[in-house]
This record gives C-alpha cells, sequence and structure tokens, in this order.
DNA sequence: TCTGACCTGCGA
DNA sequence: TCGCAGGTCAGA
C-alpha cells in the first residue's frame, strides 16, 4: 500500500490527535511483523510514555516517545486507525495503543508485510536514498544518481536504496509527467530529461499529499477516510484509456513482475 | 539484476 | 478457482 504520501498523510493526522498525549496501554499481537523487539517487550517499554514527535523518512514512520523510537514501515497493507466507537474492533489488528484520553489507536496489517522496530536512538536510514521531499535531494544530487544506475528508470525510482518514498503508482505517475519511457535505461536520462524528472517527482508527491494520498484498494486516512489522489491520477490503473496529452492509448506491462502504465506515443 | 516468497482479500 | 494488489528481501 502505502508510498510516501500516503505514510506522510497518516504522520500529519497522527500528529493532529495523539502528539503530546500520554500511552496508557500497548496491546499487541505476536506477529513477524515485530522485527528487532519482541512483541511483549515493545508493549512493555512504551506504556506510560508520552508520544512526543512523528516524522517520516521515506516510507518509515518514527516516532519518538520519551526516549525511544518506535518505527513503523507499512508495507502493502498497514494502516493506523482511530477507534471511533468503543465496539468497533477490526480485524488484523498488531497494535491496539490506548492513550490517556482513553481514545484508542490500532495499527491493522491484513497481509501482514508491514514492519515494526523499537530504537533506543534516531535510526539514521543510511541504506537508504534521499528523501525527494528533503532539502539534501537535489537536481545535481539526482542526476549523479541516475549516471551511476545500471537498472531502467522505472525499477531507479522504486529502489528505495537510490530514493526513498516513490512506490509503483507514483513512478507510473511521475514518468508519465516527465513524458519518459519507463523501460528507458536510468543512465539514458539527459540533462534537460533529468531536470524534468526531478520536478515531476516533487510535484507528483506533494499534490498526492495535497490529496490524503492514494485509496486503490485498502488505503485509508487515520480519521478512515479514502484518499482522494486516485481522482487525479493519469495512468496508474487506466489500461486502454486515452492520454490526456496527446490521445495515444495508454497501455500495461510488466517491468520487474510490477504493473506498468504507460502511454507509448508520448513517453519517449 | 531478476524472481519468487512472504500474506490475505477481492473481483473476474 | 485463479490472478492480482500500493513492498521488500534472500537467493539464484
Amino acid at each position: 500500500m502505502p508510498e510516501l504520501p500516503e505514510v506522510e498523510t497518516i504522520a500529519r493526522q497522527l500528529k493532529k490527535h495523539y502528539l503530546g498525549k500520554v500511552i496508557t496501554e500497548v496491546k499487541v499481537k505476536p506477529a513477524r511483523i515485530f522485527i528487532n523487539c519482541k512483541p511483549e517487550e515493545f508493549s512493555h517499554l512504551l506504556v506510560n510514555k508520552k508520544l512526543k514527535g512523528i516524522d517520516r523518512y521515506g516510507k518509515f514512520m518514527i516516532w519518538k516517545v520519551d526516549g525511544l523510537f518506535p518505527v513503523f514501515h507499512l508495507g502493502m497493507s498497514g494502516i493506523f486507525i482511530q477507534q471511533k466507537k468503543k465496539t468497533m474492533y477490526p480485524k488484523h489488528i498488531h497494535v491496539s495503543f490506548k492513550f490517556e484520553d482513553n481514545s484508542r489507536l490500532f495499527f491493522q496489517d491484513v497481509r501482514k508485510f508491514g514492519k515494526i522496530f523499537l530504537y533506543k536512538r534516531r535510526p539514521k536510514f543510511i541504506d537508504l536514498g534521499p528523501d525527494p521531499l528533503a532539502e539534501n535531494f537535489t537536481l545535481i544530487n539526482f542526476r549523479k544518481l541516475l549516471n551511476l544506475s545500471g537498472v531502467g528508470i522505472k525499477s531507479f525510482l522504486m529502489d528505495q536504496h537510490r530514493i526513498a518514498g516513490i512506490g509503483n503508482i507514483y513512478a507510473n505517475e511521475t514518468l508519465y509527467l516527465a513524458g519518459i519511457n519507463p523501460f528507458r535505461p536510468a543512465k539514458s536520462i539527459k540533462p534537460r530529461e533529468a531536470e524534468k524528472l526531478y520536478q515531476a517527482i516533487r510535484y507528483i508527491l506533494e499534490e498526492a499529499i495535497s490529496h490524503f494520498g492514494t485509496t486503490y484498494t485498502a488505503y485509508q486516512t487515520v480519521e478512515g477516510n479514502n484518499g482522494e489522489n486516485q481522482n487525479f491520477l493519469k495512468v496508474y490503473q487506466k489500461e486502454n484509456e486515452l492520454c490526456e496529452r496527446c490521445g495515444g492509448k495508454i497501455i500495461k506491462v510488466l517491468i520487474n513482475n510490477r504493473s506498468t502504465f504507460y502511454c507509448k506515443k508520448c513517453q519517449k
């Protein structure tokens, strides 16, 4: 599921509702999604701690909780949902947080591809590339990364070790906006095209955040609403529709086993 | 660099 | 019943 815009949307809403509150209870369901700590340890260490900060790096969400840093990766189907009624207890809940005001927050993950970590210091994510909305993601750096790469441009955009935060939907949309064919080798991208692509990455992600993310199947905001960005997509899931820009047909192919949508006519 | 496995639910 | 889904990683 969630790519950078969805994680950012969730982080903003969590801040709005829970920042500054003390966690009074943490219930966990033992599952392989706990990576570097035991579920019961996660639960025990977070009780009676205040949620002091929430931020994001790529698709990772980092909480700051009185000297501890729980980190969440939402995988394909992870979401955070507020409990709206006391009787509301959805399926596939792996963590349930209760706060000092008796409000509850659930971490739900149907497919269990999500990951939960617990650190004593804020992780530096040295394995990941730059976050595309951060200051250190500059055009100069982006061009360098492109030149060093031996893969196709779509795989390049989705490789978290190169750029952290772009997944399949936004890789498709970014390449469409920049007018670049997804089969092109990353190295073949010319300086002018690199600039267009760089701007497209930021534009597509920022627009998606302003639309609260893209709901294609499972994704919902913390408040339980669908995102709205699916109404603004140009190619993703638009197979056989006509390209808004040139009237060409949008086609679907597989690249690295991931559905890829593009306009053969205007994406060169 | 690429493929398959990890999971579950949904729609064709 | 089968294929597919927004991600990631080990192993070939």
